[in-house]
DNA sequence: CCTATGACTGGTC
DNA sequence: TGACCAGCCATAG
């Protein structure tokens, strides 16, 4: 029966489901490669850079979401305070290099789904 | 219900 | 490259 709960659309699963969208392709990107928050929107429809970016700042930094390989457009890290620096820490640790503005070249690491 | 903010982007100057 | 503006959606108060 009813167990008091109507749960008209079951939000909180439709959401996780959401975000799960996301995360897929944020674990789709290669070992030693960057993508950015437009990129992942671009592979989620419906879904835009601010999304990517609230849906990440959701993840805890032990997700099994690689999301330490989501950066901004300028090729630089986002995220304020000890939190930017353990992403760049874990970008080195791929064998990614930054730019002597500290940015990441796109170039060299930009991620395309040339596989899809 | 409305307002404000945020791990953003694109276009324009 | 950097600054300004507008659009976008979700969460918080």
């Amino acid at each position: 029966m009813n167990s008091g709960v109507s749960s008209p659309d079951e939000p909180s699963p439709s959401q996780e489901k959401k975000y799960d969208a996301i995360y897929a392709v944020v674990a789709r990107v290669p070992f030693g490669c960057v993508a950015t928050y437009g990129q992942i929107a671009t592979y989620v429809p419906r879904c835009t850079p601010r999304q990517v970016g609230y849906a990440l700042a959701r993840l805890d930094t032990a997700s099994d979401v690689p999301w330490h390989r989501i950066i901004n457009r300028e090729g630089r890290v986002s995220l304020p305070g000890s939190a930017g620096t353990t992403q760049r820490e874990r970008l080195r640790a791929e064998g990614i290099a930054f730019n002597r503005r500290g940015q990441i070249d796109f170039a060299r690491h930009g991620w395309t789904d040339d596989a899809s």
